[in-house]
DNA sequence: CTGAAAGCGCTTACAG
DNA sequence: CTGAAAGCGCTTACAG
């Protein structure tokens, strides 16, 4: 009958306010092109009627969406929130929107997330490492949507990064364990197929060791995913070995306060029995107690800086642009002195 | 000069496969009223070619996105993200895409986000809590987008909720303290205004200190954000009272664990010297030493059957309809009998 | 089962 | 500064 409930659209305003939806849609997107006296007309209009820009139209007809879609991990931890929390806030200051949506570090799922997001229009994309079949990064290309890797820098990588070096970033603070008297490291490790962060963490252990002589095929490795729980249950396992270590390396502060957590109900003294390191800083870090000996990454920043190069890469389609930026070892009370 | 480059659509699919643009569509829409072998020739020119619909052009025509928005406080910490992650996975099973974004607790950036989603075409909204302006709840109805408040469940709210009872489940765990001897109850709340979980959980506190013929007026009350380190502070202010509380109830376990922290930090025992409590029982909770006494939230259950609800909501057209569910006050070593 | 054609609601050269 | 009109890339009754 009537059409009083209708979402009202363009045409609606521009005959409400006797202007054509030429006219309406300036209003809306070049507003300095337009008489101040038609704007006033236009605007209340579009008060009057409630009128929202249908998006999917807008989409089409201009082809950019202001929109940015980031696929981290999971959200379960804090350990990408604070970055992506940066990463948001810079965004929002040049007027675009993020929208997040997690792969649960799986592979097949972070795909379906890419053409999803790239499909939804996102005008850029944030990965979060560059470990990915070749033909996402070819999708990427073809569809030419900006893309941005996050959380890794290395200097090959097939997209701009801006992250740190996670190699040299273990690697040093498994020379500082060693100078704590340890040689018999365990480590727990995050799952390091498809997660090059984690790789290059492990890596990073390895040439430490055998830099200081020792024989990095001694290392005793759990692989697991990051939760507390498999942190604590890996733990379990290091300790019950023939020799167990004197200091647990984590690949991240998550797993190391599982560790931690566990060390505590089995009434293992940290760092007196056994040091655990971890690796992010998150706050948890310093929450546990002992507070955890870990790898300061500067999330903020990396965030911050991340939305910037990806906002020059799409809209000045300017040349891929990677920033390194530096990580920092973190002594606390979780790494101590071996026991003679 | 030449389009190898072009990102290829619908009509040069058709070409391709030497029929109309309808079928391509219908191959991709309703593939069961496509003859098998058109269907073949089909696939074979979009495999080819590499084509992905357009997001914007389908919308326009099919104007629905199989998008779900959600909208939460915070990703900072991990109060929402066991709850949305299941609300993520019951969605993906029923073949919905969730996209979150974070409000940082702020109305006007909450409604910001609200008309974005929207606008970019979301069949459904997750919100949670149920206080914003009127006008949102009016704007939502006349957009004809099913929305559904999950964290709170109030009888006269203004869309379906899935939630729980803060006032309750608070009013519960003060019994509960006040079980153990306390009567002189600091509280570390999150801000109210605007925040009506918030309020509610104070309100419980009130209750059950009245109806044990206690003054609530006596309470001394802190609002913070919920920050560690706001929980950290607030616990200083409320122990350089002149007669400090015996048991310092928290608004939930971020600020219970930042008082937790801050006790360890001055040499104060917990519960020896003071019980704290929290609220959620998120992971954090059984992490920290002493374990936190909190109220046990039901996340998975919560966002599990907020999709339940949201997709019923949205393709059956249905009733609003909404669920409550059960929380449960968990006793650990955080709260301890009151000194004589 | 398939095609021709209208329509979804905008934006943007092109004129004036 | 403003308008008429083409076009963005799909979907879907309507015929056949």
């Amino acid at each position: 009958m009537s059409n009083i409930r209708e979402v009202p659209k363009l045409e609606d305003v521009a005959k409400a306010a006797g202007v054509s939806t030429a006219t309406v849609s300036r209003c809306l997107n070049t507003p300095d092109r337009v008489l101040e006296g038609t704007k006033l007309k236009v605007f209340d209009a579009i008060e009057v009627l409630g009128y929202t820009p249908n998006f999917g139209a807008r989409v089409m007809a201009a082809k950019r969406t202001l929109t940015i879609g980031a696929i981290i991990p999971t959200m379960e931890n804090a350990i990408f929130a604070r970055g992506l929390q940066a990463f948001q806030e810079e965004l929002h200051d040049r007027g675009y929107t993020l929208l997040v949506s997690s792969s649960a570090y799986r592979p097949d799922i972070e795909e379906e997330q890419i053409r999803k997001l790239v499909t939804r229009g996102a005008d850029g994309l944030l990965l979060i490492g560059e470990d990915r079949d070749n033909s996402i990064y070819q999708y990427l290309k073809r569809q030419e949507v900006s893309a941005l890797i996050a959380w890794t820098y290395s200097a090959d990588a097939p997209l701009s990064c801006v992250g740190f070096d996670n190699r040299k970033s273990m690697q040093l603070l498994t020379e500082n364990v060693m100078a704590f008297g340890h040689n018999r490291i365990g480590v727990i490790s995050g799952f390091t197929k498809g997660n090059d962060r984690a790789r290059s963490r492990m890596q990073g252990i390895r040439e430490a060791l055998m830099s200081n002589g020792l024989d990095p095929g001694e290392l005793a490795v759990i692989e697991t995913s990051y939760e507390i729980e498999c942190g604590a249950k890996a733990f379990d396992q290091l300790m019950a070995l023939e020799r167990p270590p004197t200091a647990i390396m984590c690949g991240n502060d998550v797993l190391a306060v599982g560790a931690l957590k566990r060390a505590r109900e089995r009434n293992i003294n940290v760092p007196g029995d056994v040091s655990i390191t971890g690796f992010d800083d998150i706050e948890l870090a310093r929450i546990v107690d002992p507070a955890l000996t870990t790898v300061h990454v500067p999330h903020r920043e990396m965030g911050r800086q991340a939305a910037c190069v990806l906002v020059d890469l799409l809209e000045k389609n300017g040349e891929p642009r990677s920033i390194e930026l530096q990580t920092l070892v973190q002594i606390r009370g979780s790494l101590g002195r071996r026991k003679i």
